[in-house]
DNA sequence: CAGTGGTCTAGACCACTTG
DNA sequence: AAGTGGTCTAGACCACTGC
């Protein structure tokens, strides 16, 4: 079995960062080192670096070089009984930020009709951000009504936690769990390369009466960002 | 804001896709026809295509072609109360095969020291075929009693039916759910590039006594496998 | 065989970072 | 100014696909 040249270049550093040789944090060999050592062209080299990024084993950084990616995720549980996202980050010493790019009235988007039974909803864009960094972007639409009568409070504060405060209460949420990659807007927006992994958190939730109040996506880059949840018989 | 050429070229054939331009399944330009249409040299063409599977939104067939991707998932529950992977695949019409690449006594890894009190536990690593098709890599630590009496029926079976099976029932599971990008091994088995957005789910099995009798990590193509929960207050 | 993508080279110019 | 990575070109050879 033959790997091509940049694999087993990136191999080899991959092998180096995983045995410590390369520690979290350190710099990499410049391109032109790379170059010397494996005997390569600046592509070659560049291709192996490119590897790395895409593994996410390495960040690079525009001027400085290239560096040992540093790992640490926050937890978001779905377990019942249920938890929001603001308190169960406090708890683990994370403070949550909000930076809401768009917040209007529109038509009801096709996926969305046969969940919330609306012609119109709000539709809210927000960046999260995580001890002041980007690590989410989430698009919810509300029931109008809500909408309407919280708009200055769900700018600036978690949907559900808004909600609770004023005795909307949230019964049942159902969620899927997915995982894409950033296109590139969404790359520009959480400061990461095209096609990083992102985790994709899809919710509808309930009231009382059973009846969809909310629905929404949340998008977290998957590097910072991972959900636990217990189940039992 | 002016963006680089390999990023202007594959947002437009971003477009394109998403518009419903070109078709699910349908060839792109190749390489020579966007070097024509665009007026770039090859390896700016190269690096727009290489922007569209980064997204997961093409996939390159050497000798073929360029394709649109087709998206369909797989859904996995996680949802009280508990349900096991084969019974709930079996419902939405996708038969599990597995094909089991170790199984073997090892001395038990530190990060699993703690979770099953052993000092040998059995490791198996196999690959689940949804449908024939690769999906998942599973690495699983199991109790050395369970291991070695069960040994014949774990290789081809999922490990909690054959548990189940044999009276060892399980009462609770403790999941976290995370993102990773595909390393070259991993690439391989699963047959995608490198880099590709992989789901992480890693657990914990109690019994009814609370002991932990497996632990686990299952590694799912995240273009195909998508998870799903219930949260009640 | 022609057409496709995969790998690789040498060399150029630009933008950002640091001293 | 020197070093870093980012973009881009032109051109070569190879391996796989289908006719």
């Amino acid at each position: 079995m033959i790997l091509p040249l940049h694999l087993t270049i990136s191999e080899q550093l991959r092998d180096r960062i995983l045995s410590g040789g390369y520690r979290s944090g350190d710099r990499l060999p410049s391109e032109h080192q790379l170059m010397a050592e494996f005997a390569v062209s600046r592509i070659t080299a560049r291709r192996a670096i490119s590897n790395l990024t895409q593994q996410g084993l390495v960040t690079v950084k525009r001027g400085k070089g290239v560096f040992v990616a540093t790992q640490q995720k926050v937890t978001y549980s779905l377990s019942n009984p249920m938890v929001f996202l603001e308190a169960d980050l406090d708890r683990q010493g994370v403070k949550v930020g909000i930076q809401t790019l768009v917040f209007e009235a529109v038509a009801v988007p096709s996926e969305v009709a046969a969940i919330l039974k609306c012609s119109i909803v709000y539709l809210q864009k927000k960046i999260l951000l995580f001890n002041g960094i980007p690590g989410c972007v989430d698009v919810t639409y509300i029931l109008p009504k809500l909408g309407a009568a919280y708009e200055s409070e769900l700018r600036q504060h978690m949907t559900f936690t808004t909600l609770e405060r004023h005795g909307i209460e949230i019964d049942k949420i159902d969620a899927t769990i997915s995982c894409t990659q950033a296109d590139y807007e969404t790359s520009a927006q959480l400061e990461v390369t095209l096609g990083h992994p992102l985790i994709v958190y899809r919710h509808t939730a309930y009231n009382q009466d059973n009846c969809a109040i909310v629905h929404g996506e949340s998008i977290s880059r998957g590097d910072r960002f991972c959900y636990s949840a217990q189940i039992v018989r």
